[in-house]
DNA sequence: GCCAACGTTGGC
DNA sequence: GCCAACGTTGGC
């Protein structure tokens, strides 16, 4: 069994948002077209859990859990031509571009803002800070915890 | 809406 | 393989 790793996912909340994601229970996350994202999300296993960052908002931050629940698998919206998310260089044989499930854990009680992770030094080695536009990014499980503290959770 | 920081594309 | 042009991300 290897051992358990920790991720963080952006989302801008006007397309789908931590409360998006308690009401649905789980969602697929297809649409990632960023080679580094997408060897991140090849790397996840099923029980991963994942920061889940509301990009664009206001104010940006961490406002929830969520777990891997199926591991990559095809985007096949790149299959579908007219679909946003087509792409002519993937396809079903060889697919370039992959997705996968991630399920609701809990939302955190208070947002942890993007100045607050900034001014955190516990924190200050996160990509986030240091590589802001990657949209899926590992995090260190004490990274994690730190996060979870600050956000009003045990 | 602006624009910095990247990633991707394509001409050469 | 270099690099300019272009597109995207995302904070502000």
């Amino acid at each position: 069994m290897p051992k358990k790793r920790y991720w963080l996912m952006k989302s801008e909340p006007d397309v789908y948002s931590i409360d998006d994601l308690a009401r649905d229970g789980s969602t697929s996350w297809e649409g990632v077209r960023n080679y580094k994202a997408r060897n991140n999300m090849q790397a996840m296993r099923e029980g991963d859990l994942v920061l889940f960052y509301h990009s664009n908002a206001k104010p940006p931050g961490i406002a929830g859990i969520a777990r891997v629940s199926r591991e990559a698998y095809p985007d096949h919206f790149a299959f579908e031509k007219g679909h946003k998310y087509f792409d002519a260089k993937s396809d079903a044989a060889k697919p370039r571009w992959h997705m996968v499930d991630i399920e609701f854990v809990e939302k955190l009680p208070e947002l942890v803002s993007l100045v607050d992770v900034k001014g955190e030094p516990a924190l200050a080695d996160m990509e986030l800070v240091r590589y802001m536009r990657l949209s899926v990014q590992e995090v260190k499980k004490a990274e994690f915890d730190r996060v979870k503290t600050m956000g009003g959770l045990k």
